[in-house]
DNA sequence: AATTTCAGTGCACGTATGTACACTGAAATT
DNA sequence: AATTTCAGTGTACATACGTGCACTGAAATT
């Protein structure tokens, strides 16, 4: 949003340090206030006030940033989305040693990235509202996506595309288990995390050898 | 006020048709209360008040029957995994077709108890309290009784046992995957109810397919 | 028949909530 | 320099919440 062109003073355009984006700043604040908020509790738990007051700034001034606490769920949820999607793009960009570089990739981000994960999976399977059914449908894609790029590799070319979204689903479930393993360890315990590593590899590493004797077309 | 079990008179255990059996029903009506409640909100966002009106008992009558909200949702969580069990028995009871049978018991037990298996899926995935901890117990339980179960499979019986617990958790969470394809869709929708199956047949039969050309490596 | 027990009632309280309203003061526009 | 804009403040109110306390009345015990 650097766009000062269209700003009309001089003055602007050298040393915009204000307004448009002191408001950004107490925008991602709200953000930030929520998911900070959300590490032991669900979102529907979560009030205006306690947001507000996390954030910094006055109950009612909210408003002027959210019309409600639903439509700050949804931009969270867009935020969160954000992270996810920069995580497939990081996973796709592999050539080699898939499995391996894959929950590699995975666990990286959810270090990373762990609130925005956490929040992902607990909207998606815990929560009911918009934010909830916009995570699923985001995720949805997400599996679509995956069925083809395994389109692309050696083996699965010629599969039809039920069985490939079938496989994708597979994967998918698999890798959200491993996430939900992941959140529920401490963040520091490099043991644990690990072993969860290890048995990540060993799952898809089954999946792929029922893949490579999967006889496709009609059974 | 505490030992409640030492019913010292024999009239108590021949025909009590009432006090006793009538705290039960209302105990009961409590949980079917919350559980209603339940159909399209989570656990944390659901008050004490709104549970005892729905019960049909003044607020603080709810005492009676728990001291919180937090121990409602544990013996609501109890009830639900008598679900759970209650399913796992009928699937132990197969000898061939295990994965059309599998997935078929499934299918009936989330159709049946419904309310059951989705209060389980979301207080495990988007919970945090003390009821998400014991469910989260509970179906690592089920995983090791299940690594047990496919232990005495064909193919399977020299498995080490951290192959087959990597197993069974993959399992589990394909089926968990299917529970939520299950909740997700109307409960009168056959067609999609029937892809669903199917898809969650494949999914069984693609892991079976990969564990029988597992090389159990000793790592 | 007299007494005790206790599930359920009714009231009262302090606290937290969402949000309406009038405001302030500095940045932006004129 | 004068004016407008608007993110953030402060007060106020109706409502919902958890829960303490004194109670009622029928079942259970004596």
């Amino acid at each position: 949003m650097g766009d000062r062109a269209s700003s009309l003073t001089l003055a602007a355009v050298t040393e915009s340090i204000t307004r448009q984006e002191r408001k950004q700043r107490t925008r991602k604040a709200l953000l930030d206030a929520a998911l900070e908020l959300l590490d032991d509790r669900g979102f529907a738990s979560l009030s205006l006030r306690e947001v507000a007051k996390q954030a910094g700034i006055v109950p009612t001034a909210f408003y002027r940033h959210f019309a409600s606490m639903d439509e700050l769920g949804v931009a969270l949820a867009e935020e969160s989305m954000r992270s996810l999607r920069h995580m497939i793009r990081s996973a796709r960009q592999t050539s080699s040693k898939l499995i391996e570089s894959s929950v590699h990739t995975l666990h990286e981000h959810v270090r990373a990235q762990r609130a925005h994960f956490r929040f992902i999976v607990r909207e998606r399977y815990g929560g009911t509202g918009a934010v909830a059914r916009a995570i699923a449908v985001e995720l949805k894609l997400f599996a679509s996506d995956l069925a083809v790029d395994l389109a692309r590799l050696d083996g699965l070319r010629e599969w039809p595309t039920d069985d490939l979204h079938m496989l994708a689903d597979l994967i998918v479930a698999a890798m959200l288990a491993t996430v939900l393993d992941l959140l529920d360890i401490r963040p520091d315990d490099a043991e644990a995390d690990a072993a969860i590593v290890h048995i990540a590899q060993q799952r898809l590493r089954l999946i792929f050898l029922g893949a490579s004797r999967w006889r496709p077309s009609v059974s």
